[in-house]
DNA sequence: AACCGGCTACGAAATATTTCGTTGACTGAT
DNA sequence: ATCAGTCAACGAAATATTTCGTAGCCGGTT
């Protein structure tokens, strides 16, 4: 299979580290996350591994310590992950999606005004 | 615990039925998730006692048939995902979800002109 | 050469999730 | 009162996820 199934909790708080980071080791993955939480070394080596053999990260060999980085960007996961919250949750509503994040969640007057734009791309390209 | 958990992936399909359908049997919820994917009635039903104890539904008692309701409506668990994705994949910015949302999902007009109507309710909050 | 520290690999335990077979109880019809 | 059908409970298997201990390797230091 070429595409990465979605992401557990754990593997995801992995990729969050490699987005922000980009491409680290394993020390340098598990210093952020054991920063947060209580976890061991191996640990997250053995979660690399996995989301390696998963295909949801990549791995550079070429020194001893190996190097590893997201195989998909940030965006691409985000909209997997929506699309099944979608389809899981809200029925396949986008719309009601968006409304809930809206009421829900407070957004800065610049941010609105982007989504704003966003939205008057959308009816834009309605017609 | 008072607040339930974030739902299973087949926890989530047993809620879509009883949001849709209201108070339900087993078997009612057995025969909509059956004509979807091959599963079977005690599987349902297993669903449905372990979900019990999690207080993720209400069970009915009454009749020998119990009759099973979901403890939190449709749009109290939509949050509560929506929050759980947002931090998780989304770095808590509700903004970049809702653009995400918006560009990758199509709406018809209607439904941008009542997002368009959110968002000024938003805004006149603000100002 | 022997040792130490950091590295990957491996296996396996612990936990969570999903599935269903079997059992015993109850109901209504023969 | 027996039988067939339907039901909930229970236990357990199958699978997926998360965690880490142990072992072996390699490179630099003594």
């Amino acid at each position: 299979m070429s595409l990465p199934n979605r992401p557990t909790d754990a593997e995801l708080a992995i990729l969050r580290v490699l987005w922000e980071r980009g491409a680290s080791t394993v020390r340098q993955v598990y210093e952020v996350l054991s920063a947060e939480r209580e976890l061991g070394y191996t640990t997250v080596l053995k979660m690399l591994q996995i989301m390696d053999e998963k295909g949801l990260v990549q791995r550079d060999i070429t020194d001893r310590v190996h190097v590893f980085s997201a195989s998909q960007s940030q965006v691409q996961t985000q909209r997997r992950l929506l699309d099944d919250l979608l389809d899981k949750a809200f029925g396949g509503s986008s719309t009601s999606l968006v409304m809930q994040a809206l009421a829900t969640r407070k957004a800065s007057r610049e941010e609105l005004a982007e989504i704003r734009k966003m939205l008057d791309q959308a009816e834009g390209r309605k017609g």
